[in-house]
DNA sequence: GCCAACGTTGGC
DNA sequence: GCCAACGTTGGC
């Protein structure tokens, strides 16, 4: 099992949009980025991901899962970029803000603070513990 | 294949 | 609203 950390805009995909989606989930797509997209193509079944809120929220709020793996984004017109389809699982009992990972010095080699652009990355098994802790969730 | 110019993302 | 960082495009 791989996790993941997830980016988005909450005016253009929030958690409580994915959450009302309930067990049939949604699709993750709209990424037009190959570093991104690539990653997507990486997730399997039963992954794991932290759902991440940009813009004024900046905060880690949720806890998804994998339920289909990559294929092709129907809104992407040029064919190049995947989707993958998620579903919520539960939310953080505590929200873990951006500025809580920056910090923590742990946190100096996470992607989300040294790659701030890229939008789906992978989450060490070492920053998901700590993540969850600090979130107040069972793993 | 290099790189300048330009566009986009996301934190502040 | 600004700008740093980074990705993409297109001319050569």
């Amino acid at each position: 099992m791989v996790f993941w950390l997830i980016k988005t805009e909450p005016d253009e995909w929030s958690w409580n949009q994915q959450k009302n989606c309930g067990n049939k989930g949604a699709e993750w797509n709209g990424v037009r980025n190959f570093q991104a997209s690539n990653n997507l193509k990486e997730m399997k079944l039963g992954d794991k991901c932290l759902f991440y809120h940009t813009g004024n929220v900046k905060s880690i709020v949720g806890i998804a899962e994998v339920i289909k793996e990559a294929f092709l984004d129907k809104t992407d017109i040029s064919g190049k970029f995947v989707s993958v389809k998620i579903k919520a699982l539960y939310p953080l009992k505590k929200q873990v803000s951006l500025y809580e990972i920056k910090k923590n010095n742990v946190f100096k080699d996470f992607a989300l603070v040294k790659q701030s652009r890229l939008s789906v990355m992978k989450v060490s098994l070492k920053y998901w513990k700590k993540i969850c802790k600090m979130g107040k969730v069972k793993i």
